[in-house]
DNA sequence: TCCACTATTTATCAATTGAAAAATAAGCTG
DNA sequence: CAGCTTATTTTTCAATTGATAAATAGTGGA
């Protein structure tokens, strides 16, 4: 507002990219139903410009999703999950360190449960690449290396590893999105709920093969 | 619509809790940022009647909140979790099986969810809540069960039951908000869950007792 | 230096929103 | 049945919304 005369001109790509980017701290902050002028405001530019980048509304909440969701995993984790040079316990405890470090964001949190009640397809698709990439290798790993991998996993198994990475999951919710005083530090946190997963779940396959 | 002539005339009691409870289900499904007027719709009024009632569709959203929260917890389950007539795992089983009866529901989810997003404080002391009638008298008697409660519970011994209580909330986050096919009975889920907390736990206490 | 291209702004629209004021009618009391 | 109370509807408003069209001004190339 206060140098309205100064006319920023940015190449197409760069302030593409630049909208992308402040859109997803700026719906995470404000949640979806924020207007586009205010989105515009906060970016420094016009509402209409918005619309010389993005068909409607809709569109670039598309784009603030898939930006959220799509760049964050990092390959090389499918390597380290399966890694057995170290124990499952280490390979947990790397991997959740950092994937919290990741996913811990306001932003991304945010943006995953506003997304969620909005009811996109985009959550369960990556709720289903987090149980194929995640839970089901970590579930197949832990059986392994108790050596009670005769079957594969069951979808009850499954279930168990969902619980614990759903504990990991709420912890973030009750830091970022209800500003709880949590106590704990995050690798208390995740120290025990992988011993609670490794020992558990080896209870489980025990008690079936019964 | 069809029937305009109908003037349907309620006492003020009555029109205003039909309207608060309506309007749970109405903002459940639709989310807060709904209309008046869509919302009027569904209530069979015209939308200024809701005026008559509440002064602002916030006043009307906050009375939502609490007819969501406040009226769900059964004050009996304050005496089952302490009732040391049964085992712990056995009032556990009861009181999650029960609890989560009454909070795995569409409307209960959902606006937990969009208040929590929404920054309202009654999220936060719903968490108080929960933390002082469940989590803390929970590890309370599991340690008294197994003989080592000779100091309190410490911090990270409680960050511990909200890690497994959130686990299980998970479990309807992804049925009820995610409509994800879950492939596993809720018993199931509950019994594992309650399992690695009193296992857990009590490692975490005898670890620390050395 | 001038011109063409296009990034950006200004101006504007129609639809929707929360909310208030005024008009109407249901139903109780005498 | 008359009359009063008030629950309910009709009408209306100003503000905000997503989106479009036209005007403007940077910037690179001939």
């Amino acid at each position: 507002m206060s140098d309205k005369s100064v006319r920023q001109r940015l190449p197409y790509d760069e302030r593409r990219e630049q909208f992308v980017e402040k859109a997803v701290q700026f719906f995470a902050r404000e949640g979806f139903e924020s207007s586009t002028r205010d989105l515009a405001r906060s970016l420094g530019v016009t509402q209409p410009l918005l619309y010389r980048y993005f068909p409607s509304k809709e569109d670039l909440i598309r784009e603030v999703y898939e930006a959220v969701y799509l760049q964050r995993w990092r390959d090389e984790w499918n390597d380290l999950l399966i890694d057995r040079s170290k124990s499952v316990t280490d390979r947990l405890n790397l991997f959740y360190t950092q994937y919290t470090d990741v996913i811990f964001r306001d932003d991304w949190m945010r943006i995953f449960l506003f997304s969620g009640l909005k009811g996109i397809g985009l959550n369960r698709e990556y709720l289903l690449f987090i149980r194929q990439n995640l839970i089901e290798v970590i579930t197949r790993e832990i059986l392994a290396e108790h050596h009670v991998d005769q079957m594969p996993p069951s979808d009850d198994e499954i279930e168990f590893g969902w619980t614990i990475h759903g504990g990991i999951f709420y912890y973030g919710v009750r830091l970022l999105i209800y500003n709880m005083a949590v106590h704990t530090d995050k690798s208390f946190v995740i120290e025990n709920s992988i011993q609670a997963w490794t020992h558990q779940l080896v209870a489980i396959r025990k008690h079936n093969l019964i």
